[in-house]
DNA sequence: GCATGACGTCGAAGCGCTTCGACGGGCGAA
DNA sequence: TTCGCCCGTCGAAGCGCTTCGACGTCATGC
């Protein structure tokens, strides 16, 4: 192994200034940069992680907790952590991924090790065990998704609310008056998932303030399960013409489903989902969606820890706005 | 922070004391032993990662390496990573997550820098560039399917021709002469992933030894395109009785495609599928299935890995056999 | 009774890096 | 010309842990 002492040998100076030659920290001439450089390009030179860390107490390294739990849509956290991968790379640090199953314990341990310098907790609960800890730890930490009391801890989401609000906007300016929400799981909302929760405010905030009459479905990710509710929707709202969609894994079968029960999507009902841009172009009438931007979240997070960890304040929430993309599943309500 | 001397003074004995008694690697009286895990319990000692690293050059971390590309299912590629974290913190490790993105230049980095002592790599390809970097690196390393040429390194996957041939074997158990099998997208099989192919083999050779008439599709990754191939095969063989499906995310729309064409699963076509176990049954008709073991397969890889830190020898070559399910998707052949 | 060895513990060295204080030489100001 | 200052570099001190060799003690065997 090549260590510090070699390069500096190589180049003729001392193992101190081969650091700061190579992180910057302190002037040094040009000329010897150089031969520093080259010196550690030659030799082929990689400093020592851990001695690094222990010098330094910096072990550039997150923690990134992804959640297991069902209801949760797969590819979603998948393209988060990439991002969040990827976006640390550029900040020149690495990401430690931990399971949800590992729980509080788990947290303190990367963190009191010194395993990590900072930690991204995904999938928040209304009222989650790890608020207390994560307040209390000395490291930073950014949530995705908002608890009930984000005070003292920094947070980051779309804007779900206002996602809901903006597809049944949607849908109003478009002239429906008759909508439905067909939601997440039950598990979802029985264990108090915030974001689940602020897609229902928001969508029945935005039909109450419209005068639309609306109701909300939790349904499960099962084809079988997208049928039934359609059938019920039919059955139970004749003059239903428009749906709001925030479930991923029955968009498609949904629309299906009300096909087979002869609605024409949008002819006779229009659709709007939350989902990922790249699902709602996939399906075969593609549908107008507002975008869960997963690979925005991630890099934001990761940018708001950087901050942190460089001492910046931020701010404590960010909301991402909606951003509602029409495609062909909505049309006006016909005449 | 309180650091090993902390333990120490309040144990009333010396910090290699203390290590040892934590570490096990010297006798040490039960009596001392508890004093020291007492005082560790009480004062909240965590042994400071980077220290640890640096004195013993080990991190106890490994580095996984998961796919981005199209073709490639991805709530196999999570489940593996959630398998290959859980497995390791059993073995007292934890895991640092590369995107493949990163290259080889990110092993070499990772495996340089010390900051990891072992690598799991997945989605190898036949003809992998990451395949003389990994032999050549001071650090094991276990992959996850197998390059054209394995040697010298230890590669893990199910045994996919084993798993073609099962199928097969299956259907012409049940009489079926005239199968056909719907594989990934050709953009799988055009990079030269090597399960994709085993899969075709197993496939083409059990048919031949069974004397069955068969043919190979590969399909793209989108209901559309399932469509697209079901009429094709009515079309082109409307013997046909047996199908394989290799592609996870089409199965289900595959199945509704045949229904609405006017074959009845199994009634008119027998169906199997090599997919989790979890999708084979979660479609409307269970899809008789080879399980696609990906929990399993991240255990064993953690595992080899975990030998090989300690020095043991392990198998090049751990090929896990196919385990058929029987499900409702296929019959015997209406005579 | 004394040498032998095993057991339990200690002290010190050192892992490879960062960082702090210091120092020498060059320059501008007085 | 001299003083003071800044720039660029160096040396040394650790960061917190593991590990090696050594040492004292006690039981064992002849």
């Amino acid at each position: 192994m090549v260590k510090i002492t070699d390069v500096a040998r190589h180049a003729g100076v001392s193992p101190s200034t081969v650091s700061y030659a190579l992180s910057g920290k302190r002037p040094i001439s040009e000329e010897t940069r150089q031969r520093v450089e080259e010196a550690a390009r030659e030799l082929g030179y990689r400093p020592h992680a851990g001695a690094r860390a222990l010098a330094s107490s910096r072990s550039n390294v997150l923690a990134l907790v992804i959640p297991l739990r069902a209801g949760i849509h797969v590819p979603v956290v998948m393209q988060f952590a990439v991002s969040v991968v990827t976006t640390a790379r550029k900040h020149d640090h690495d990401v430690l991924l931990l399971t949800q199953e590992e729980g509080e314990e788990g947290l303190r341990r990367v963190a009191d090790t010194a395993l990590v310098d900072a930690l991204i907790v995904m999938d928040v609960q209304l009222r989650d065990p790890r608020l207390p800890l994560l307040r209390s730890l000395e490291r930073p930490s950014v949530m995705i998704g908002f608890p009930a009391d984000s005070e003292g801890l920094t947070c980051i989401d779309l804007d779900f609310k206002a996602a809901g609000e903006a597809c049944v906007e949607h849908l109003a300016r478009l002239g429906h008056r008759v909508v439905a929400l067909v939601g997440s799981p039950p598990e979802v909302y029985v264990r108090q998932t915030a974001f689940a929760q602020r897609v229902v405010q928001g969508f029945t905030a935005a039909a109450d303030r419209s005068g639309l009459s609306s109701s909300v479905h939790p349904c499960e990710a099962s084809p079988a399960a997208a049928r039934l509710v359609a059938e019920q929707l039919l059955r139970e709202q004749p003059a239903l013409t428009g749906v709001v969609v925030h479930n991923e894994p029955i968009l498609e079968p949904l629309i299906e489903a009300f096909e087979q029960l002869g609605l024409r999507v949008p002819g006779d009902l229009s659709v709007t989902a939350i989902c990922p841009d790249e699902l709602a172009e996939s399906v075969r009438v593609p549908v107008t969606s507002v975008a869960l931007p997963s690979a925005e979240v991630g890099e934001r997070a990761v940018e708001l820890l950087m901050k942190k960890l460089g001492g910046s304040a931020v701010p404590e929430a960010t909301l991402l706005p909606p951003r509602l993309a029409e495609r062909a599943s909505t049309m006006p309500r016909s005449a």
